[in-house]
DNA sequence: GTCTATATCCAGATAGAC
DNA sequence: GTCTATCTGGATATAGAC
């Protein structure tokens, strides 16, 4: 691990352990300890530890915003523009969402943090329901919309459509969180599910 | 309030303080403090704030199966036995479903306590998963087949119908414990979700 | 920038009077 | 059964040497 890369490491050692257990229940003492350090080192590179609760919800912020102009930009300006809007490319987009979300990287830990710490900060609440409710229900009905223009599926209304399609993995991403262990078993029902929909919806 | 009714007292003041924030973060004596008591009168009724904790999972476990067996009832058995399995009839079941389960009372302090303190108890993780999504699933599975029976639902798979039908439902639920105030726009858009359901899968 | 030692505070839990 | 007073441990945070 390079030097100077301390304070980022308190501060991905501290995200990890308030993601788990909460802000009250992890002290100084333990983050310090994932690093490598005794407790006063923190305070050299963070004044408090709400000042590194804070810098975790500043981060979390900028980590969110880039991971959606991605996830955008993968469906909407991709190479392969047609791949998107067939089933098969939903069932990859749909499921690489899901390992993304619920494996263990950044966007993990941001969210299970964001759910863990709400009662500290009345504001991360909202984010979460902003983030990963109602952010996706309007990504998907831009995509829902444009599997209409194609053809693809039947013209209906397409809110109610995106619904019914993403609200499903919302909830599985949830319980994988809790049970890693079913992380295959809800990766099937997801493409069951995608594939249902496609029936329903397709156009003969 | 009833003399003798203390113990049951100090449990629902700690069930709705461990709800709202956690384990860690609340002390005996603020649960202490919500009854009118001091810190030492709580352990003439519990031996530790462990065995309180320890107290209120079994509580809510007794109440989960009360309320589904109720629910049970309500459905399958109910003295106008048709009312359940027509769009009107489902409208009314699953938004008192809704409303029940995010208002201030057991149902809900039980859920977000579940959700709050999983990190102590590393079982109530799949206790929320199994409550509150499988065992919807399941519910659901059997009413829609019901509906198929009947002639109101055209037949499909009812497992990915009962999916699509209940886990928006599941998700509001949760968002509205965290914006309450959002209530009656997530119960709008559940009405217009069923009836969008009706339209898609209702037999002409 | 990191350590050891320490100040200060507050938590869970107990003792003993009433 | 409830109180006041208290014990003990562990938490955040600081002081000062290196």
């Amino acid at each position: 691990m390079r030097r100077g890369d301390t304070k980022q490491q308190f501060l991905l050692a501290a995200l990890k352990l308030f993601a788990e257990n909460g802000y009250d229940s992890v002290s100084v003492a333990q983050i310090a300890k994932q690093v490598g350090c005794s407790a006063p080192a923190l305070y050299k590179h963070y004044p408090s530890k709400k000042a590194l609760f804070d810098a975790i919800v500043e981060a979390s912020s900028n980590g969110y915003e880039e991971r959606m102009k991605r996830i955008n930009e993968a469906i909407f300006n991709s190479g392969n523009s047609e791949r998107p809007f067939t089933e098969e490319g939903q069932i990859e987009i749909v499921k690489n969402l899901f390992i993304t979300t619920v494996s263990d990287e950044y966007p993990k830990l941001f969210r299970e943090f964001v759910l863990s710490v709400r009662s500290k900060h009345p504001e991360l609440a909202k984010i979460y329901n902003s983030r990963y409710i109602f952010s996706q229900y309007e990504l998907y009905q831009k995509v829902i919309s444009r599997l209409i223009e194609m053809g693809v599926l039947v013209d209906n209304d397409a809110e109610m459509m995106a619904i019914e399609y993403i609200s499903p993995v919302t909830l599985w991403v949830e319980a994988c969180s809790r049970e890693p262990e079913r992380k295959e078993e809800f990766l099937s029902l997801l493409e069951k599910h995608i594939r249902h929909f496609f029936i329903v919806y397709g156009k003969k």
